[in-house]
DNA sequence: TTCCGACAGTGGGGTCGCAAT
DNA sequence: ATTGCGACCCCACTATCGGAA
């Protein structure tokens, strides 16, 4: 198949925002597929590469060739070339990569370049990715989408899924099964402003445990065989060899464990999150990032122990199944309740404890990769501070033409300025955008046409954040966390502002 | 007819490793 | 030694479609 073919059914993808339309469209494309670039197809259109990342990013595609004018490409040719790119390593690398890459677009047209472009750079955007994709899949194979979806989470990858499907039908997918030392999508949660909300939504009784700041493991264990992955199936089993020890030191050796991890003060107060990411994803010294940074872990859940599949069963078998085979000390604290009450009093305990907030669980719901259903509702402290908008970037996209990302500061009393803090492009409706847009405009100090906007310092908003963390590239040294925007405003002046000891008084 | 679950899009801060400067 | 880039860790929120109620 040419790779044109899959330019024009995304932009045919793209053209209609009705997702029965790009489903359709996207199941023609599927039907004329040949197996041996099924793969290819499905994971182009469904925003991914076969190859999962190149080294080659935004910046490689600045400037691109003169396209031609026939479009030959099939889609075999372009997959190895992209094959070729990414196992470029080593001293000149980098020019090898841009021949390579100036190869493969100087050979595509127009329309075949900018695909390919977005493609590379992740930002398809034709309104289907995986979500859209699974039901393609569906259609154009006969089999269920549930079935689709099921197979999904147990291998991890959907052009393979795609792949078997078609060639396969019903009875492939059917063959997809939980396999240890291969990765499961995880379960995700959904959120909720508290735990009253979050435990009317479960419906009654539910589990809460401790939410901790740290990153999200996988470990699977075989005999004396454990790998660790994390929430987007990377392989870290190098980089955690304390949680290796501890897993092969279990009683059980056919094991899969859904936890987290985090390096934990002597106290055993959690270190800032900038703390645990930077030691998972230490690679060159191991060993002595362990002795300075030990890492801890809390399991939460179990899909396997001792050859049993458990993904089916409700938490709470599942949470029991998990207690057999791993000590106390190693699971994440939990309460089962249906007391509001007591629920709140658990949220507050975590809290002080210094750790995000809990995860409310309803006891029935499986194991289900995905934010599908509400069978895991996170709940974590809101934070919020009145800022004033120092400047604002145009927006792309659907936000083309929109001044959209704000620059943040919170006022300084010692120097009279304002002290920037971050940025946030949450938490803002249409209307709202287009209201900024114009009065960022009738406050702006400078150039409008640039990337970014510098107003005079006159707005209020009100920002929501998650908390105030280090940072190397804020002059005041702090960041805020997940900041977002709740609303304008107008009744206060910037001298009404939030301080910056203020900020400084709520970081970790 | 209205409601709501699922999805895609739009970007945020920080860290590490690598190649180039 | 420093810088730029890519990949990946954490992620919140709104608009929209279409099936459920």
């Amino acid at each position: 198949m040419l790779l044109i073919d899959l330019a024009r059914t995304s932009a045919a993808v793209a053209a209609d925002s009705a997702r029965l339309v790009k489903i359709r469209h996207l199941a023609e494309l599927l039907a004329r597929v040949g197996p041996d670039e099924a793969e290819i197809a499905i994971a182009y259109l469904s925003g991914e590469l076969p190859q999962r990342q190149l080294g080659v990013g935004f910046a490689s595609l600045r400037d691109l060739p003169e396209p031609r004018l026939a479009a030959t490409a099939t889609l075999s040719r372009v997959d190895d070339l992209l094959s070729r790119i990414r196992t470029q390593s080593g001293p000149g690398s980098q020019a090898a990569r841009k021949a390579l890459l100036e190869e493969l677009f100087a050979s595509l047209t127009r329309p075949e370049q900018t695909f390919l472009s977005r493609l590379i750079r992740g930002e398809l955007r034709q309104g289907a990715l995986d979500g859209v994709m699974i039901e393609a899949v569906a259609k154009a194979s006969g089999a269920p989408a549930a079935e689709v979806r099921r197979a999904l989470m147990l291998r991890g990858w959907l052009p393979a899924v795609g792949a078997a499907a078609l060639s396969g039908g019903v009875e492939a997918l059917r063959a997809f099964r939980l396999e240890v030392g291969r990765p499961v999508s995880p379960m995700l949660a959904q959120s909720a402003p508290s735990v009253a909300a979050a435990l009317e939504r479960v419906g009654g009784r539910a589990a809460l445990e401790w939410k901790l700041d740290g990153v999200r493991v996988q470990a699977h264990r075989s005999g004396e065989t454990v790998s660790v992955f994390t929430r987007a199936l990377e392989d870290i089993t190098a980089q955690v060899p304390e949680l290796v020890e501890v897993v092969r030191a279990l009683p059980v050796a056919d094991l899969v464990l859904d936890g987290e991890v985090i390096a934990l003060r002597p106290d055993g107060r959690p270190e800032p999150f900038q703390i645990t990411s930077g030691r998972v994803a230490s690679r060159t010294d191991v060993a002595r990032a362990r002795l300075s940074t030990p890492l801890s872990v809390f399991f939460f859940d179990a899909l396997r122990v001792d050859g049993a599949d458990l993904l089916d069963l409700p938490d709470e078998t599942r949470h029991a199944e998990l207690a057999r085979a791993v000590p106390p000390e190693l699971i994440t604290p939990r309460l089962v309740t249906g007391d509001v009450a007591r629920g709140e009093e658990f949220f507050k305990e975590v809290v002080g404890r210094g750790h995000e907030g809990v995860v409310v669980k309803s006891p029935d719901s499986p194991y289900a990769a995905g934010r599908r259903g509400a069978g895991w509702i996170k709940v974590k402290p809101r934070h919020t501070l009145d800022l004033v908008v120092l400047a604002a970037e145009w927006g792309s996209g659907r936000r083309e033409g929109r001044l959209s990302n704000l620059h943040l500061g919170a006022r300084d009393p010692s120097g009279g300025g304002f002290v920037m803090l971050g940025k946030t492009f949450k938490g803002l409706t249409d209307e709202l955008l287009a209201w900024q847009t114009e009065r960022f405009l009738e406050l702006a100090e400078g150039p409008v046409d640039g990337w970014t906007v510098r107003v005079r310092p006159e707005l209020v908003v009100e920002i929501a954040f998650d908390g105030v963390q280090r940072s190397g590239r804020y002059p005041g040294g702090m960041a805020l966390r997940f900041a977002r925007v709740i609303r304008y405003r107008p009744d206060k002046t910037p001298d009404q502002a939030d301080t910056v000891e203020t900020v400084r008084s709520l970081m970790i």
